[in-house]
DNA sequence: CACATGATCGCCT
DNA sequence: GGCGATCATGTGG
């Protein structure tokens, strides 16, 4: 049925081809992701998440993040340290791909960032499509994974290793982007405040309640 | 728009 | 056994 093939879908939507190469778009180094986990967070707004399947290049402009910092961060899987198989990309270099199954139906994709031992990740919350994708086709974690065909069998993948997903460079301006609280995370005591989430306050595909969506 | 709820299941205690 | 880094739908304002 229709909800067993989104949470096994690999195969991405249509409307998403993009062939980045074509634009000129560089990809992110590995120094990159090895930067500071809230920076990075910022700075991949507007960036090109994009992935090719039977020689076909699809992709989407990321409008919304959230950084998720590690054994400190009462939010993140890898809070106190916790390691586990399912969190074990996020202990990997950066510039690899965590994604995990959430509410028995989405799968959720992250960067993972920071040297190899460091569990911190930056959450792709929502993204836009090229001109032929509906705005709202990627406007949430699960969404997102769904229009690209991204699921737990990615987990682990090296971005910069891996031909068939990448992340290619494109900015927004410092003063278009926004920031909130994260989304979802009301369990995580004082870390749920945390300014932690980043969004480019021109989008309509940006997902969340809209009192999170004007504060700077 | 805000808020509530059901769906659905792997992960961790 | 309980509970999510969610989403679509339904209700009421």
């Amino acid at each position: 049925m229709a909800i067993q093939k989104i949470r096994k879908n690999s195969v991405p939507d249509p409307r998403l081809r993009f062939d980045p190469q074509s634009l000129g778009l560089k990809q992110f180094s590995r120094e990159f992701f090895l930067l500071d986990t809230t920076h990075i967070a910022r700075a991949i707004i507007g960036a090109w998440f994009c992935r090719r399947r039977d020689n076909q290049w699809y992709g989407a402009r990321i409008v919304e993040t959230e950084a998720y910092l590690g054994s400190t961060d009462a939010a993140a899987h890898s809070f106190r340290g916790r390691r586990t198989p399912r969190v074990e990309p996020m202990y990997m270099e950066g510039g690899h791909l965590y994604v995990f199954f959430v509410y028995g139906m989405h799968c959720c994709a992250n960067m993972v960032t920071k040297p190899a031992g460091i569990a911190e990740a930056v959450l792709l919350r929502a993204a836009e499509g090229p001109e032929t994708a509906p705005v709202k086709l990627l406007s949430g974690p699960g969404k997102l994974c769904a229009a690209l065909g991204i699921n737990v069998a990615h987990s682990g993948l090296d971005l910069l290793a891996d031909a068939d997903v990448r992340l290619f460079q494109s900015r927004v301006e410092d003063a278009k982007i926004g920031i909130s609280k994260r989304i979802g995370v009301d369990y995580a005591g004082d870390a749920a405040a945390w300014p932690l989430r980043f969004f480019d306050m021109d989008s309509d595909a940006v997902s969340g309640p809209l009192k999170l969506r004007t504060p700077k």
